[in-house]
DNA sequence: GCCGTTTTCGGCCCGACTGTTTTCAGTCG
């Protein structure tokens, strides 16, 4: 959506301000940064007609002004913001890539460039290798290291980006693609259709009744940044919202073992091929045939090749090579949760702390959304920023609850609050309070460097206590930014299992978190697992369908799918 | 740059954490 790029630039252009040291920069930089939060929040999209035409009606939402205004229309209209240009233009430093390593902000930046020329992440890292930020006056042996941990996840998470940003970009381009009157069939393959949580290259695989023409259609695509390679069978080109996109063209009767050799992954191919070859079979992109007669047996059905192969149709979330080949031959194969599984949504937050819509805007959209309940759980005590909710607000928040509650009959609302676990595993907030809610979401947000063995028996503690139900995004990752803490997650996934707190696959597509990986442990432990969106406004309560893809690929069935019951709310 | 007046200027969110210091600046949420 365009209000994500919006949200970014004014980000950007935030800390182009910070570099700058007089007053009236940094209160611009704060109006930049107000500017990014709240349209990153807006529930509405600004390229809409209905908003970016109408400047009046944009200047009335709360932290834009004419200026902000302006700017919005200039990038729905034309795809850029000329001062922001001319920022990046005039900046000696790759300010937006530096910013992705953890640990250094504007001001840093700025040192780093001065005292040691700094000008992007590769200067950086050599720098940091050399030892000499460790000298740095406001740096040390510490920062130095952090920078060198970070530089090395920056560059791995480089060139990829969240599923929710892959699928916004492909969506339009499949329609777009599908205008074409000689196109027969199309699907995109690779991670993108396992759902990975982040895609590099996109491959989408195409028959054309009309090859050549088909591909030119490809190519000329408004988005198109640069066309790297214009074939009849293959074609690539690099967008403007800098991904790249592979198109293969495949004959329709070779299409099914070409899809399947093109989603992947490169494991889960391997062993299939080995199975083929044990039955006689020879299985490449162009079919499954005979190794003898090399009569072909089947190409054009995806289905049918892996029924021949395994005896079962193994769905694309499952190919990982974690066992799904074996399970489908031994007829094992799990009976995946889908998004109609969902009965209720059990964190979000509210404008009683952070959110930007009401209790019954959030229970109107989960009425919507064919929810039984919602659970209301805005930040409590010492996150000041999230604007969290003080011991003598309680009162007044859990009233408006049970008021809302009482008020919408369609669905059930309960009351909760996400509540921090301080370092020590205690849960951070008046205990009296706490029990008056109908259960608790307890979640990690500060201190997250500990040493395993401390975070593993905070978290522990932290679960022991009765009042927690639910441990949200447990591992703390943000994806493309940081890693995760590490704990012993077998041993605190048992003591949840023990204690009936269900853990969460946060939703929202910057967090999935768990990962996939995690998922499958947890149900291996026999653990309960939560969906929650982690919504801040009523349209991120679309992002359920981002943790079912997870948990799909963590082979989640109803079994351990914790619902309001299960935790016995 | 935004906002709200005391209406065209003056004030603007804040606490914890980290790594660096020995009282603090920068970063983060």
């Amino acid at each position: 959506m365009v209000n994500d790029d919006l949200a970014q630039i004014f980000s950007n252009m935030s800390a182009y301000m910070e570099m700058q040291s007089d007053q009236k920069a940094f209160f611009r930089s704060r109006a930049f940064r107000k500017a990014s939060e709240v349209i990153s929040k807006f529930p509405y999209d600004f390229a809409d007609p209905q908003w970016y035409t109408d400047i009046e009606k944009l200047k009335k939402i709360e932290g834009i002004g004419q200026s902000t205004a302006e700017h919005i229309q200039e990038y729905v209209k034309t795809g850029k913001i000329k001062d922001y240009e001319k920022m990046k233009k005039e900046s000696p430093v790759k300010l937006e890539e530096l910013l992705k390593i953890q640990g250094i902000g504007p001001k840093k930046i700025l040192k780093l460039y001065k005292e040691l020329n700094v000008t992007d992440i590769k200067s950086l890292e050599k720098i940091a290798n050399k030892g000499k930020i460790a000298t740095l006056e406001g740096f040390g042996e510490k920062s130095q290291n952090n920078i060198l941990e970070s530089i090395k996840f920056a560059i791995i998470n480089k060139d990829r980006v969240s599923i929710a940003t892959a699928e916004a970009i492909i969506t339009p381009l499949l329609l777009y693609m599908k205008q074409d009157k000689n196109l027969t069939k199309i699907e995109p393959a690779g991670s993108y259709r396992r759902k990975r949580e982040t895609v590099g290259d996109v491959d989408i695989l195409i028959s054309s009744k009309d090859p050549k023409s088909t591909m030119d259609h490809f190519v000329k695509y408004k988005e198109v940044e640069k066309v790297l390679g214009h074939g009849e069978t293959k074609s690539s080109i690099w967008l403007k919202s800098k991904i790249q996109v592979d198109v293969r063209l495949v004959d329709v009767k070779d299409f099914g073992s070409a899809l399947q050799y093109f989603t992947g992954n490169k494991e889960h191919n391997v062993k299939l091929r080995n199975i083929s070859i044990s039955k006689g079979y020879k299985l490449s992109e162009y079919g499954l045939v005979d190794r003898k007669t090399e009569k072909p047996i089947e190409s054009e059905d995806e289905k049918k090749v892996y029924e021949l192969l395994v005896g079962h149709y193994i769905v694309p979330e499952l190919r990982e090579n974690l066992g799904e080949i074996e399970a489908a031959q031994a007829n094992k194969l799990p009976n995946l949760i889908t998004l109609k599984d969902i009965k209720g949504d059990l964190q979000m937050h509210t404008t009683h702390s952070d959110g930007i819509n009401s209790i019954e805007e959030m229970a109107k959209k989960g009425i919507a959304l064919g929810y039984k309940y919602i659970g209301i759980t805005d930040h409590f005590g010492k996150l000041q920023i999230a604007n969290a909710i003080s011991e003598k607000e309680f009162s007044k928040y859990i009233n408006d609850i049970r008021k809302a509650d009482a008020k919408i009959k369609d669905i059930k609302i309960y009351a909760s609050g996400e509540i921090e676990i301080d370092k020590d595993g205690n849960l951070e907030f008046d205990k009296d309070a706490l029990r008056q809610l109908d259960y608790v979401i307890a979640s990690v947000h500060f201190s997250t460097k500990m040493a395993p063995v401390d975070m593993t028996k905070r978290i522990i503690k932290a679960l022991k206590d009765p009042l927690t139900k639910i441990l949200a995004h447990p591992t703390g990752r943000i994806i493309g930014q940081r890693p995760g803490f590490e704990f012993d997650y077998q041993e605190v996934f048992k003591v949840a299992r023990e204690e009936n707190v269900a853990l969460e696959i946060n939703a929202h597509p910057m967090r999935l978190d768990l990962n996939n990986e995690l998922v499958k442990m947890a149900v291996d432990l026999n653990c309960k697992i939560i969906i929650n969106t982690d919504s801040h406004s009523i349209h991120e309560m679309d992002y359920m369908r981002y943790g079912v893809d997870v948990a799909r690929r963590g082979w989640l069935t109803t079994k351990n799918l914790a619902t309001a019951e299960d935790l016995s709310l």
